[in-house]
DNA sequence: CTCCAGGTTCCGG
DNA sequence: CCGGAACATGGA
């Protein structure tokens, strides 16, 4: 076990199930715990009933990345109480919606079209060590997430042989245009949501979806709430079961308005909900 | 082998 | 404006 731990207060907090939640991908486990980066930190963090052991003088990382001043009890009362949203919540609670660094997650989101979580992690871990900062911890081979400039002098092939398919592309013409100061990323954090959005979604391969996921998991806009397969498939079957002709607007309105100020949150339970427990209930 | 995955973009009707 | 297809890759 790694030393020189420090411990926080993390009440309601769950650890694993944030982990697991297809928010981050980067996080390898090690003993009890997981070692990670956040930044350009190396970080070690373990949880042990209501607390969490991480490395010490991580702290205020720490609980801004995992956001560990939610109030999740609140949170959980503005939820709109029906059978589905009761059972995501007993299934999910303690999971936080993160505040990651908004270059990273942007461009984690960009090379998540059409792929499972397990791919993902596969594209960003190879980015990382193709591209990143070689960062020092016993055991372990991290790297930092390249910069939207280093990402920027790189090829499209480079980019591919980091296995992103067409997603290269995209993601190479985002880093561009970051770098060169077209797009402001930390200007977008005085917008309204609504110019956002529309701000995002100028970035090559980056639409409606990913725009809400980073809005979301780097912005802290709670009430963003991106809509994928897994959502639209929730939602349809959940709250529409039946209807003919919901189209995917109908389904923005209405989520917009039934799941309240933390849409958010609401969102993310219903996806990790559905994600883990599809097969088993569904079909098999 | 076939199906599908935390989509976006472009094209024809 | 709308539905459909192309786009790469690899688990299940």
């Amino acid at each position: 076990m790694p030393p020189l731990l420090t411990e926080i207060p993390a009440p309601h907090f769950n650890l694993l199930l944030t982990l697991e939640s297809g928010q981050t991908f980067h996080w390898h486990p090690h003993g009890a715990g997981w070692v990670g980066t956040i930044g350009d930190r190396p970080v070690f963090i373990e949880q042990r009933k209501n607390s969490l052991w991480i490395s010490k003088g991580a702290d205020p990382l720490v609980k801004h990345y995992f956001a560990l001043d939610h109030p999740l009890e609140k949170i959980y009362e503005t939820f709109p109480k029906d059978p589905n949203m009761a059972a995501a919540l007993d299934f999910c609670s303690g999971i936080t919606v993160m505040q990651q660094p908004v270059w990273e997650c942007l461009a984690t989101f960009i090379t998540s079209s059409m792929k499972q979580v397990a791919h993902i992690r596969q594209m960003s871990l190879a980015i990382r060590k193709t591209f990143g900062e070689p960062i020092v911890y016993p055991g372990f081979e991290l790297h930092s997430y390249p910069t939207p400039e280093r990402l920027a002098a790189a090829t499209e092939q480079q980019l591919r042989d980091c296995k992103l398919g067409f997603r290269a592309k995209n993601l190479l013409g985002t880093a561009r245009m970051i770098a060169s100061g077209e797009i402001d990323l930390e200007a977008i954090r005085f917008m309204d949501d609504e110019a956002a959005l529309a701000e995002l979604c100028k970035l090559p391969g980056v639409g409606e979806k990913v725009a809400n996921c980073v809005l979301l998991f780097a912005y802290g806009r709670l009430r963003a709430f991106p809509i994928d397969v897994w959502i639209e498939r929730v939602l349809r079957e959940m709250y529409f079961k039946g209807k003919r002709k919901v189209t995917v607007e109908k389904l923005k309105r209405f989520s917009s308005e039934y799941f309240g100020p933390y849409g958010g949150y609401a969102q993310q339970y219903l996806f990790h909900h559905a994600r883990k427990t599809y097969r088993s209930t569904s079909n098999s």
